[in-house]
RNA sequence: GCGAGCGUAGCUCAGUCUGGUAGAGCGUCACCUUGCCAAGGUGAAUGUCGAGGGUUCGAAUCCCUUCGCUCGCUCCA
């Protein structure tokens, strides 16, 4: 019911993104390109706030994050590593009776007897139809029930008096070519590379494959060892990283929400593991119940690690005005939690696009997961490339040697069986995990071992998607003859608007207002990003800012000349959200504003 | 990838059924005017009607192909 509602809601936003520059569709005079977008001025600018904001929150604001700019191909091995080669390379294939999608290697096997058609014909008509069709019979059934579903399928094609045509049968053993459900001919697989390839070299042979990659956080992982040493940062340390990443979606949909190419900001923090915590402080800190837990403390765990990040992670975004009301919360079910994974709570936004579930309630799209994924991924590298991604951990070491020898052989066999599930997960062969995973054990008795992480890791152009959305509004007013007309108010928050403070003159053919308002405009510009109007009538030129976002307008009245002596250079500065104005001195907009943009 | 709908000026849309060579409102720009919330006046610019092909004396209009957008299915590490 709320549906259409909601889709004219979102045609008004990306009508208003076109209009004003927020976003424009890529290549849009050669027809567009399918999943990408381009940010206009105004877009240019939002999306520069917010990874600004996002990089010093998360990097200067705090001593535990180091900052990271990785290239976009690396060395395929990286892919191959972190498993994203052997789960994008499926090929799939339809039913092409139901249109059910198959993976082609998890379709099962059968044998039977093939019905070939080579078409069909409408005894009424007269029309024919020469595309042919298979169906698979399955030992003991009639062959009535094979002509049954072709008989379908022509039908589908336009046919209502069917006449199958050229039937022919054939005994096939284990094939995988048709659909175990129905018996219908799928289509031929067809390979599905959710990653976008491309040759590094001039030869461009197979040699030369390699990936965009399809997320940031594979290139923190692969320099770990790096930022290590080059930071003087120690466990717990994260690295920070803003940047493109490109996925070959089967359907990009949702305007900006779902793109082939997009923009994330990833932190992977990394963490001890409980084990090491255990052996130096003699428990694990767990969480005590919901909300923030405070500043971290040395012995936390991971699961405090992670509530910690997720609340960290929400003020953020309360800090850029989506306020908390706004935000839903998934906490993924272990069914839905990747094999690495100990847990994941996604950070969702409600969309106008979102979907209301069978009770009624919306819950949203994701913004952002933080995923704690143990330490599968440093291990997967590790693994890949023979180099070593454990870290030697000095307070392990002086920690282990106090314990006494029950509580060794307790945290050391709980460690042993923690990588020994990695591995065999892995597909590790037996022996050889036992073995590893006996070395990983002796390993952290002398102050080894590899960083479990925290992810969280946010895609930018659905957050800035999230923020056009949430800032949409409207003012419907009626004037004097009865004319109604909607203003649209774009409410971002100071921190991420894309022009700070607009600075007019109230009438631009009063030279001297001008000059005063370009002064003022001068004063402001190399601090907050300030937009100067002097186009049309005062009101005119307040929509205008209203619906860019700017918070603050400025304008240079008479009272500013010393019309009124004591008013001499001040300014009325007006506030988006409510029209309000104040008077202030010109000497003292800088320090008010400057504030609240930052 | 499959199915359905849609694509005309910067935006919203009329015109498409019934082929005769493109319009409205808003916006934009210039000048005038305007003493605080899209006021008014004058003037101006902007469309190979998404693209390509076909039918026709003639195509925005009919047909085919293709690209894009929306929705449903599918996919989403």
């Amino acid at each position: 019911m709320a549906e259409p509602k909601e889709n004219v809601l979102m045609e008004k936003i990306v009508s208003l993104c076109k209009r004003r520059g927020f976003v424009f569709q890529s290549s849009e005079i050669y027809g567009g390109i399918n999943g990408f977008w381009d940010y206009g001025p105004l877009g240019a600018e939002l999306k520069r706030n917010v990874k600004d904001v996002w990089w010093r929150t998360m990097v200067h604001q705090r001593d535990d994050v180091a900052g990271l700019e990785a290239t976009i191909i690396m060395a395929p091995q990286i892919w191959r590593a972190s498993g994203h080669v052997d789960t994008f390379s499926d090929p799939m294939c339809d039913c092409l009776l139901t249109k059910k999608r198959f993976r082609a290697d998890q379709v099962d096997e059968q044998s039977g007897t093939a019905y070939h058609y080579t078409g069909a014909k409408d005894t009424v008509s007269g029309k024919e139809i020469n595309e042919t069709y298979s169906v698979l019979l399955a030992p003991g059934k009639p062959p009535e029930s094979a002509r049954k579903t072709a008989t379908q399928f022509y039908q589908q094609r336009g046919l209502q008096n069917i006449e199958l045509l050229g039937e022919n049968t054939e005994k096939v053993e284990k094939t995988t070519r048709y659909n175990p459900e129905n018996g219908s001919l799928l289509t031929p697989p067809v390979p599905f590379n959710l990653m976008f390839k491309t040759y590094v070299g001039p030869t461009a042979t197979e040699a030369d494959v390699a990936y965009l990659r399809p997320e940031t956080a594979q290139a923190i992982f692969a320099q770990f060892k790096n930022v290590l040493e080059t930071s003087r940062q120690q466990v717990p340390f994260g690295i920070a990283q803003v940047g493109k990443a490109f996925r070959n979606e089967v359907t990009p949909r949702n305007f900006t929400f779902r793109s082939r190419e997009f923009e994330q900001m990833e932190l992977e923090f990394f963490i001890k593991p409980d084990e090491a915590i255990e052996a130096i402080h003699g428990s694990v800190a767990k969480p005590t119940g919901p909300g923030h837990p405070g500043e971290p403390q040395p012995n936390w765990g991971w699961q405090l690690w992670h509530q910690y990040w997720v609340e960290e992670r929400v003020r953020f975004y309360e800090g850029i005005g989506l306020s908390r009301d706004t935000l839903g919360f998934h906490i993924q079910t272990p069914e839905e939690l990747a094999h690495y994974a100990r847990a994941t709570t996604d950070i969702l936004f409600k969309f106008p696009f979102s979907k209301v579930d069978e009770n009624g309630e919306m819950k949203g799209e994701e913004l952002e997961g933080i995923a704690a994924r143990s330490d599968f991924d440093l291990s997967q590298h590790q693994r890949f490339s023979g180099k070593s991604m454990g870290v030697f951990d000095e307070e392990l070491r002086t920690g282990w040697a106090k314990l006494d020898d029950a509580k060794k052989a307790d945290i050391s066999k709980r460690y042993y069986e923690a990588r020994l599930k990695y591995m065999l997960k892995t597909g590790v062969p037996q022996e050889k995990a036992e073995k590893e995973a006996k070395d990983n054990a002796d390993g952290l008795a002398k102050g080894q071992y590899i960083p479990h992480v925290i992810e969280p890791s946010a895609g930018v152009d659905r957050l800035i998607l999230g923020l056009i959305t949430n800032a949409y509004s409207e003012v419907i007013s009626t004037d004097d003859k009865g004319k109604t007309e909607t203003r649209v108010i774009m409410k971002f928050h100071p921190r991420v608007a894309p022009y700070k403070v607009g600075v007019f003159p109230l009438l631009k053919n009063k030279p001297e207002l001008v000059a005063k308002a370009k002064e003022v405009f001068n004063l402001l510009r190399p601090h907050a990003l300030a937009f100067y109007d002097e186009a049309g009538a005062i009101g005119r030129r307040y929509a205008r800012q209203d619906e860019a976002g700017t918070p603050f307008c400025v304008t240079i009245d008479f009272d500013t000349l010393g019309e009124k002596p004591e008013l001499l250079n001040t300014v009325t500065v007006r506030h988006r959200d409510d029209g309000k104005q104040e008077r202030m001195p010109i000497s003292e907009l800088l320090g008010w504003l400057l504030p609240k943009v930052r």
